[in-house]
DNA sequence: GACCAGGCATCGA
DNA sequence: TCGATGCATGGT
Protein backbone atom coordinates (compact mmCIF):
# COMPACT_ATOMS: atom_id res chain seq x y z
CA UNK A 1 0.00 0.00 0.00
CA UNK A 2 1.33 3.18 -0.67
CA UNK A 3 0.25 5.13 2.37
CA UNK A 4 0.82 8.68 1.15
CA UNK A 5 -1.09 7.99 -2.22
CA UNK A 6 -4.18 7.03 -0.13
CA UNK A 7 -4.16 9.50 2.18
CA UNK A 8 -4.27 12.58 -0.20
CA UNK A 9 -7.30 10.80 -2.20
CA UNK A 10 -9.50 12.97 -0.66
CA UNK A 11 -11.19 9.85 1.44
CA UNK A 12 -9.58 11.69 4.52
CA UNK A 13 -8.53 14.97 6.04
CA UNK A 14 -7.02 14.64 9.48
CA UNK A 15 -3.58 13.55 8.94
CA UNK A 16 -0.28 15.40 8.27
CA UNK A 17 3.19 14.46 6.91
CA UNK A 18 6.37 14.49 8.76
CA UNK A 19 9.77 13.74 8.24
CA UNK A 20 9.16 9.90 8.76
CA UNK A 21 6.43 8.98 8.10
CA UNK A 22 2.48 10.05 8.77
CA UNK A 23 0.77 10.98 11.60
CA UNK A 24 -3.24 10.83 11.62
CA UNK A 25 -6.13 11.61 14.18
CA UNK A 26 -9.10 8.99 13.67
CA UNK A 27 -11.69 7.04 15.85
CA UNK A 28 -10.44 9.26 18.54
CA UNK A 29 -7.41 8.37 18.33
CA UNK A 30 -3.87 9.51 16.79
CA UNK A 31 -1.25 7.36 15.49
CA UNK A 32 1.86 7.61 13.29
CA UNK A 33 2.57 5.31 10.09
CA UNK A 34 4.51 3.63 9.80
CA UNK A 35 5.13 1.74 11.38
CA UNK A 36 1.22 -0.24 11.14
CA UNK A 37 0.10 -0.70 14.04
CA UNK A 38 -2.77 -2.97 14.84
CA UNK A 39 -4.81 0.53 14.20
CA UNK A 40 -2.95 1.68 11.56
CA UNK A 41 -4.01 -1.90 9.11
CA UNK A 42 -7.43 -1.65 10.16
CA UNK A 43 -8.09 1.92 9.70
CA UNK A 44 -6.03 0.93 5.90
CA UNK A 45 -8.31 -1.71 5.46
CA UNK A 46 -5.20 -3.94 4.50
CA UNK A 47 -7.38 -7.15 5.47
CA UNK A 48 -9.15 -6.59 2.17
CA UNK A 49 -7.36 -8.25 -0.29
CA UNK A 50 -6.47 -6.03 -3.21
CA UNK A 51 -4.87 -8.25 -5.54
CA UNK A 52 -8.06 -9.61 -5.97
CA UNK A 53 -10.01 -6.63 -5.85
CA UNK A 54 -7.56 -5.14 -8.85
CA UNK A 55 -7.80 -8.46 -10.26
CA UNK A 56 -11.65 -8.06 -10.75
CA UNK A 57 -11.27 -4.69 -12.16
CA UNK A 58 -8.59 -5.06 -14.51
CA UNK A 59 -10.93 -6.76 -16.93
CA UNK A 60 -12.23 -3.11 -17.19
CA UNK A 61 -9.46 -2.20 -19.52
CA UNK A 62 -10.55 1.37 -19.77
CA UNK A 63 -10.11 1.42 -15.73
CA UNK A 64 -6.73 -0.09 -16.21
CA UNK A 65 -4.62 3.19 -16.02
CA UNK A 66 -6.70 4.28 -13.18
CA UNK A 67 -5.43 1.03 -11.18
CA UNK A 68 -1.78 1.56 -11.56
CA UNK A 69 -1.48 3.40 -8.27
CA UNK A 70 -1.58 1.87 -4.93
CA UNK A 71 -4.06 3.09 -3.06
CA UNK A 72 -6.55 1.65 -0.28
CA UNK A 73 -10.31 2.45 1.14
CA UNK A 74 -10.11 3.44 4.63
CA UNK A 75 -12.23 1.97 7.63
CA UNK A 76 -13.07 5.47 9.01
CA UNK A 77 -15.17 6.35 12.02
CA UNK A 78 -18.69 6.77 10.83
CA UNK A 79 -19.47 10.16 12.44
CA UNK A 80 -15.97 11.47 11.51
CA UNK A 81 -16.88 10.92 8.53
CA UNK A 82 -20.10 12.52 8.49
CA UNK A 83 -18.47 15.56 9.64
CA UNK A 84 -15.81 15.66 6.79
CA UNK A 85 -18.64 15.17 4.30
CA UNK A 86 -20.45 17.48 5.40
CA UNK A 87 -18.12 19.94 5.39
CA UNK A 88 -16.94 18.89 2.25
CA UNK A 89 -19.71 20.95 0.35
CA UNK A 90 -18.92 23.34 -2.36
CA UNK A 91 -15.69 23.09 -0.81
CA UNK A 92 -11.88 21.95 -1.66
CA UNK A 93 -9.45 19.34 0.59
CA UNK A 94 -7.37 22.25 1.92
CA UNK A 95 -10.36 24.03 3.64
CA UNK A 96 -11.91 21.04 4.59
CA UNK A 97 -8.74 19.90 6.00
CA UNK A 98 -8.46 23.54 7.29
CA UNK A 99 -12.12 23.62 8.57
CA UNK A 100 -12.01 19.86 10.41
CA UNK A 101 -8.45 21.00 11.91
CA UNK A 102 -10.06 24.16 14.24
CA UNK A 103 -13.39 22.26 14.72
CA UNK A 104 -11.15 19.13 16.43
CA UNK A 105 -8.59 22.14 17.69
CA UNK A 106 -11.24 23.74 19.13
CA UNK A 107 -13.87 21.42 20.82
CA UNK A 108 -11.79 18.15 20.42
CA UNK A 109 -9.52 16.55 23.37
CA UNK A 110 -5.93 16.87 22.80
CA UNK A 111 -4.21 13.44 21.50
CA UNK A 112 -0.82 12.50 20.71
CA UNK A 113 1.70 14.34 18.41
CA UNK A 114 -0.17 17.77 18.91
CA UNK A 115 -3.14 16.33 17.10
CA UNK A 116 -7.20 16.64 18.53
CA UNK A 117 -9.46 14.01 18.61
CA UNK A 118 -12.70 14.90 16.48
CA UNK A 119 -15.19 16.54 19.21
CA UNK A 120 -18.36 13.59 19.95
CA UNK A 121 -21.49 14.78 18.31
CA UNK A 122 -22.95 16.54 22.02
CA UNK A 123 -20.11 19.10 22.01
CA UNK A 124 -21.00 20.14 18.44
CA UNK A 125 -24.05 22.42 19.43
CA UNK A 126 -22.92 26.13 18.14
CA UNK A 127 -23.62 27.31 14.84
CA UNK A 128 -21.98 30.30 14.91
CA UNK A 129 -19.14 28.79 16.37
CA UNK A 130 -19.11 27.09 13.34
CA UNK A 131 -18.95 29.89 10.89
CA UNK A 132 -16.67 31.39 13.12
CA UNK A 133 -14.64 28.89 12.52
CA UNK A 134 -14.57 28.78 9.01
CA UNK A 135 -17.54 26.57 8.22
CA UNK A 136 -19.98 28.88 6.39
CA UNK A 137 -23.46 27.97 5.02
CA UNK A 138 -22.45 23.92 6.13
CA UNK A 139 -22.44 25.10 10.17
CA UNK A 140 -26.59 25.25 9.64
CA UNK A 141 -26.80 21.48 8.56
CA UNK A 142 -23.72 20.55 10.96
CA UNK A 143 -24.97 21.48 14.31
CA UNK A 144 -29.10 19.63 13.74
CA UNK A 145 -26.75 16.55 12.41
CA UNK A 146 -24.92 16.29 15.64
CA UNK A 147 -27.94 16.62 17.68
CA UNK A 148 -29.54 13.56 15.47
CA UNK A 149 -26.59 11.95 16.12
CA UNK A 150 -26.31 11.54 19.73
CA UNK A 151 -29.75 10.97 19.77
CA UNK A 152 -28.95 7.59 18.04
CA UNK A 153 -29.09 8.43 14.25
CA UNK A 154 -26.45 6.16 13.71
CA UNK A 155 -26.92 3.63 15.46
CA UNK A 156 -27.76 -0.03 14.15
CA UNK A 157 -26.10 1.19 10.31
CA UNK A 158 -23.88 -1.19 10.17
CA UNK A 159 -26.54 -4.07 10.23
CA UNK A 160 -28.82 -2.47 7.80
CA UNK A 161 -28.39 -3.37 3.99
CA UNK A 162 -26.73 -0.49 1.83
CA UNK A 163 -30.07 0.94 0.37
CA UNK A 164 -31.65 1.34 3.92
CA UNK A 165 -28.73 2.91 5.52
CA UNK A 166 -28.44 5.12 2.82
CA UNK A 167 -32.08 6.30 3.26
CA UNK A 168 -31.56 6.56 6.60
CA UNK A 169 -28.38 8.77 6.53
CA UNK A 170 -30.56 11.01 3.53
CA UNK A 171 -32.96 11.93 6.51
CA UNK A 172 -30.50 14.41 8.19
CA UNK A 173 -30.78 17.70 6.98
CA UNK A 174 -27.79 18.31 4.37
CA UNK A 175 -27.37 14.75 3.52
CA UNK A 176 -27.80 13.50 0.12
CA UNK A 177 -26.81 10.76 -2.10
CA UNK A 178 -23.27 11.78 -2.60
CA UNK A 179 -22.40 12.62 1.26
CA UNK A 180 -24.33 9.33 2.13
CA UNK A 181 -22.37 7.32 -0.42
CA UNK A 182 -19.72 8.51 1.03
CA UNK A 183 -20.09 7.58 4.34
CA UNK A 184 -21.14 4.08 3.32
CA UNK A 185 -18.07 3.79 1.16
CA UNK A 186 -15.71 5.51 3.75
CA UNK A 187 -16.65 4.47 7.02
CA UNK A 188 -19.17 1.49 6.79
CA UNK A 189 -17.59 -0.48 4.08
CA UNK A 190 -20.14 -0.87 1.49
CA UNK A 191 -17.58 -1.46 -1.21
CA UNK A 192 -20.47 -1.17 -3.86
CA UNK A 193 -21.37 2.37 -2.55
CA UNK A 194 -20.17 4.64 -5.89
CA UNK A 195 -19.63 8.40 -4.50
CA UNK A 196 -21.19 10.72 -7.63
CA UNK A 197 -19.21 14.10 -7.21
CA UNK A 198 -17.99 16.51 -9.83
CA UNK A 199 -14.93 14.53 -10.78
CA UNK A 200 -16.52 11.03 -11.17
CA UNK A 201 -19.21 12.91 -13.39
CA UNK A 202 -16.47 14.08 -15.65
CA UNK A 203 -14.65 11.21 -16.16
CA UNK A 204 -17.66 8.93 -16.12
CA UNK A 205 -18.70 10.96 -19.06
CA UNK A 206 -15.22 10.83 -20.91
CA UNK A 207 -14.60 7.65 -20.51
CA UNK A 208 -17.89 5.25 -20.61
CA UNK A 209 -21.71 7.29 -21.16
CA UNK A 210 -23.11 10.50 -21.46
CA UNK A 211 -25.97 10.59 -19.03
CA UNK A 212 -27.19 12.11 -16.14
CA UNK A 213 -26.77 10.97 -12.30
CA UNK A 214 -29.00 8.21 -12.30
CA UNK A 215 -27.96 6.57 -15.53
CA UNK A 216 -24.19 7.04 -14.30
CA UNK A 217 -24.68 5.28 -10.93
CA UNK A 218 -26.73 2.41 -12.84
CA UNK A 219 -24.07 1.66 -15.12
CA UNK A 220 -21.50 2.13 -12.42
CA UNK A 221 -23.69 -0.50 -10.05
CA UNK A 222 -23.73 -2.95 -13.29
CA UNK A 223 -20.30 -2.80 -14.12
CA UNK A 224 -18.27 -3.03 -11.67
CA UNK A 225 -20.73 -4.72 -9.13
CA UNK A 226 -19.94 -5.04 -5.12
CA UNK A 227 -16.67 -3.29 -6.19
CA UNK A 228 -18.06 0.10 -7.71
CA UNK A 229 -16.28 2.17 -4.95
CA UNK A 230 -12.85 0.78 -5.22
CA UNK A 231 -13.43 1.42 -9.23
CA UNK A 232 -14.70 5.16 -8.20
CA UNK A 233 -11.61 5.57 -5.82
CA UNK A 234 -8.93 4.93 -8.23
CA UNK A 235 -10.64 6.81 -10.92
CA UNK A 236 -11.09 9.85 -8.57
CA UNK A 237 -7.26 10.01 -8.16
CA UNK A 238 -6.14 9.06 -11.76
CA UNK A 239 -8.77 12.32 -13.00
CA UNK A 240 -7.43 14.49 -10.42
CA UNK A 241 -3.61 13.53 -10.97
CA UNK A 242 -3.22 13.31 -14.71
C1' DG B 1 -10.33 39.44 -9.64
C1' DA B 2 -12.68 35.87 -11.73
C1' DC B 3 -13.76 31.21 -11.13
C1' DC B 4 -14.55 27.03 -8.87
C1' DA B 5 -14.96 23.96 -5.01
C1' DG B 6 -15.43 15.43 -3.37
C1' DG B 7 -23.41 19.47 -2.69
C1' DC B 8 -27.79 20.35 -0.95
C1' DA B 9 -32.36 22.49 -0.64
C1' DT B 10 -35.58 25.02 -2.94
C1' DC B 11 -38.25 26.75 -6.62
C1' DG B 12 -40.31 27.43 -11.13
C1' DA B 13 -41.16 25.32 -15.53
C1' DT C 1 -38.35 15.37 -13.07
C1' DC C 2 -35.15 18.61 -14.61
C1' DG C 3 -32.35 22.91 -14.71
C1' DA C 4 -31.24 27.25 -12.26
C1' DT C 5 -30.03 29.51 -8.09
C1' DG C 6 -28.51 30.79 -3.33
C1' DC C 7 -25.73 29.45 0.27
C1' DA C 8 -20.43 31.57 2.64
C1' DT C 9 -15.97 31.85 1.78
C1' DG C 10 -11.35 30.37 0.71
C1' DG C 11 -7.95 28.44 -2.70
C1' DT C 12 -5.81 28.99 -7.08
Amino acid sequence: MDVGVTLESGQFFRWRREKDGFVVATHGRAFRVPPLSPAARKFFALDHDIDAICGTLRRDRKLRPALRTDLRLLRQDPWECLVSFLTSCASNIPRITKNLDALCRTLGRPLAHGLHAMPPPEAVDDEKLLRRLGFGFRAKYLVPVAREVSRGALRGMERMSTDEARLRLCELPGVAEKVADCVLLFAYERLEAFPLDVWIRRVMRELYLRGNDREIRAFAADRWNGLAGYAQQFLYVWSRNR
